[in-house]
DNA sequence: TTGTAAGCGTTATCAA
DNA sequence: TTGATAACGCTTACAA
C-alpha cells in the first residue's frame, strides 16, 4: 500500500537499519549515505508509520489533555495553544474531560493514559491541583505538566501563572477609583487558585489601608447561579424587609466572570446601576466579559501561551531554542482588562 | 512489563489465536473456552495494546475531529458528546482545528488523517459544507461523518439538524407576539446553514402574511462586531441625522447569538429598550444567551446528541442497539428557547 | 472449534 | 560506519 522503510532501504541500496538511523538523526551515519537516503525519502515521500514506530520503541507520539474544568472557552484556548506546538513536532492531542468528583477518576485517567500509551499529559486546573492524581501519573511513569496558579510541583512539571499578582492589580484599580467598601465573592476555598486570588486581592487592599469585614467576603461556587446567590447576600435580597436599609458595598469583585455575570443580573433585577452605583469585576476574560452589558472589567490569563509552554516542557526538546522558552515564560503573566463595569465610586 | 496476549494464552492454556478470537468477539469459540479466557483476562487485567493491534489490523482506534468553527462552546459540546460514545467503544478522540481559508487546508487535513491513520473523522460546520474536503477524505479512503444543516451527503456520512424547521418556530413565535416589521441579520450567504435558517424564517413569515422588504434583510458575518454593524443599519446609526425618523423594525432576528449580542449592545447604546421597544433573538443557545441581560430568545441545537450519533455512524457497530440509534435521531431536532429578549410588540 | 506460522513497519541488539 | 536478525504485541491465512 504505502511506502515503507524497506522500500527506502532497497531504493537507496542500504540496509533498513541505516534508514532507521537516518530517520532518527543518529550521528553514526556517513554523510554521503545520509544524503543518499534523505534524497530517496524525499523522492518517494516516505514518512514512518507511527504505530509501528510506537510498537517498537514504546512511544505513541500522542499527548493527552486531562481536565475537569467546565469552562469551554478556556479549554478551547488551551487546545489551540497546545496544538500549535504539538503538531509542529509530530505529536497529536487526545482530549479527556474527566469527573474529578467520581471516586474512580484517578483510575479513569490512568486508564486513559495506558489505553493509548500516551507519551505525556497536560493537566488543567482545578484538577491540576490534585496531588493524588499527579502522584499516580508519575507512578505510572508518564510525563505530565500541570497548569496552575501556585508552584506546587517541580519546575519541569508545572506552568504557573501568577494570579495573586494579577489580583493586586485589580485591588489597585478599585482603590484608585475610590472604593473602600468592597464585596468579594471567592471561589471554593478548597481550590488553591481561589485562595491565591483572594489573598492577593485582600493583601493589596490592606496595603492600601482598606480592610474588608468578614461579611463582605463570601464563598461562591464559581457558577452563574452561585454568583446570583452571593450577590443577593451582598446587595440585600428582595425578600428581607430591612436589608435595603443596610449600607451596600460600592464594588463587588468575583472569583470569575460567570459569577460576576450573576452579580450583574442581580444588580439589574434590583435596579442598581452598574457602574454608577456599583462597580463589578470578574476574572478570566471569558467571552461573556466583553459581550455583556455593561462589559466586564476582569483579568485575562494568556492561556494559549501557557499551553504552548506546557507542551514544550513535555516534549522537552532542548533543540527547540532556549530563547523561545524564555520568551514564553515572560508571556505568561495575567493582567487587568478595564471595561465598563468599574468606575469611580 | 505489562501483560500481553501471550501471558493470557499461557495462563488459560489455549493458543494466542484463541485469545485473540475472544478479544474480538469471534463467535467461533467454544463457550467453555471463552469463559475460561475471559476469566484470566479479568484476573490479570489484560487489555490489548492498541498500537500492536493497529499495526496488525491497520486500524488505529483513533477518531479525528476537524473544525474551523471558532465557537468554543459548540466545539466543547461536540467533544464531550463524541467522547461519551467513543471512549465507551475503545476509541480515542484527536482534535484538529483547521483554517479552511488557507490554500493547503485540504492537504493539512489529509495529512492529519494519514499521520495517525485515523479510523474516521467528524467534520463540523461550516467546513463540513466543503465538498472538496469531503471528496478528498473519501478518496483517501477514510470514513467520515459531517454535521450539517442540509442533507448534502449520503445518509451514512452525515448528521443533519433541521434548522430550517427550527426557524419556522422562531417566525411563529414573533408573529404570535404581534410583530410584522422584522429585521433579519443573516450569516454569510455562502454557507448553506445561513441560507437554511433565513429561508426557513422568511418562508414561514410569508405563510403568516408577513413580508420583509429587502432593506430589512442584511448579510452579517456571524461575529459580534458584525452584529453591531448590521444593527446600526437596521436601527439607524447615530451619525445619520434623519435616520432616527425612519420607522424601526419592532424585532430583529440574527443568524447566531453572537450577532444578537451585538444587536443588544447597539440597542443599549441607542437607549432602545429590549424587549419593550425591540425584540431580539439569536441562534445557538450559546452560554451568552442565558447570561446576557436581557437573556436571549434563541434556538438550541442538541449538539451533544448530534456528535454521539456521528460517532455511532462512524464506528458503525450494528451491535450497539438499533433502538438507541433511532432514539438519537429523534433527539436531534433543534428547538426554540423563549427568554426575556422577545415580547409583545 | 482450535492452533501454527507468517506478517504488520518500526527500533534495538550485537556483531562485523 | 554499517548490516543481519530478533523483538514489539497483535491479527490473519491456512490448516487441522
Amino acid at each position: 500500500m504505502s511506502v515503507t522503510i524497506n522500500d527506502v532501504a532497497r531504493l537507496s541500496g542500504v540496509s533498513k537499519r541505516t534508514v532507521s538511523r537516518v530517520i532518527n538523526r543518529s550521528p553514526a551515519v556517513g554523510e554521503a549515505t545520509r544524503e543518499k537516503v534523505l534524497k530517496i525519502i524525499a523522492e518517494v515521500n516516505f514518512s514512518p508509520d507511527k504505530q509501528a514506530r510506537g510498537l517498537a520503541s514504546s512511544r505513541s507520539y500522542l499527548l493527552g489533555l486531562i481536565y475537569d474544568n467546565p469552562d469551554a472557552l478556556y479549554i478551547d484556548e488551551v487546545q489551540r495553544g497546545a496544538l500549535s506546538v504539538c503538531s509542529a513536532l509530530g505529536y497529536e492531542l487526545v482530549v479527556h474531560p474527566c469527573h474529578s468528583k467520581s471516586p474512580d477518576f484517578i483510575d479513569d485517567c490512568l486508564s486513559f493514559i495506558a489505553r493509548s500509551k500516551l507519551d505525556g499529559v497536560i493537566i488543567l486546573p482545578p484538577v491540576s491541583e490534585n496531588k493524588a492524581l499527579a502522584a499516580a501519573i508519575r507512578a505510572a511513569n508518564c510525563a505530565y505538566v500541570r497548569l496552575a496558579s501556585v508552584d506546587l510541583d517541580d519546575h519541569d512539571n508545572i506552568v504557573v501563572s501568577d494570579e495573586r499578582e494579577a489580583m493586586k492589580e485589580m485591588a489597585d484599580h478599585l482603590v484608585e477609583l475610590g472604593h473602600t467598601d468592597i464585596g468579594f465573592i471567592s471561589g471554593p476555598r478548597r481550590y488553591r487558585s481561589s485562595m491565591e486570588r483572594m489573598e492577593g486581592f485582600l493583601a493589596e487592599l490592606e496595603l492600601c489601608k482598606v480592610t474588608l469585614p468578614p461579611e463582605r467576603i463570601i464563598e461562591g461556587k464559581n457558577s452563574y447561579e452561585s454568583g446570583i446567590e452571593c450577590a443577593h447576600q451582598l446587595l440585600g435580597s428582595v425578600d428581607s424587609a430591612n436589608s435595603s436599609m443596610k449600607k451596600r458595598p460600592t464594588a463587588i469583585v468575583a472569583n470569575n466572570d460567570e459569577m460576576a455575570a450573576g452579580v450583574l443580573r442581580v444588580a439589574s433585577d434590583l435596579a442598581i446601576k452598574v457602574p454608577e452605583e456599583l462597580s463589578v469585576a470578574g476574572f478570566d476574560d471569558n467571552i461573556l466579559a466583553s459581550r455583556i452589558i455593561p462589559s466586564l472589567t476582569t483579568i485575562k490569563r494568556p492561556v494559549s501561551n501557557m499551553a504552548r509552554l506546557a507542551v514544550q516542557k513535555l516534549i522537552n526538546k532542548s533543540q527547540s531554542a532556549e530563547s523561545e522558552k524564555i520568551t514564553l515564560e515572560e508571556l505568561i503573566k495575567p493582567h487587568l482588562v478595564k471595561r465598563e463595569s468599574t468606575d469611580k465610586k
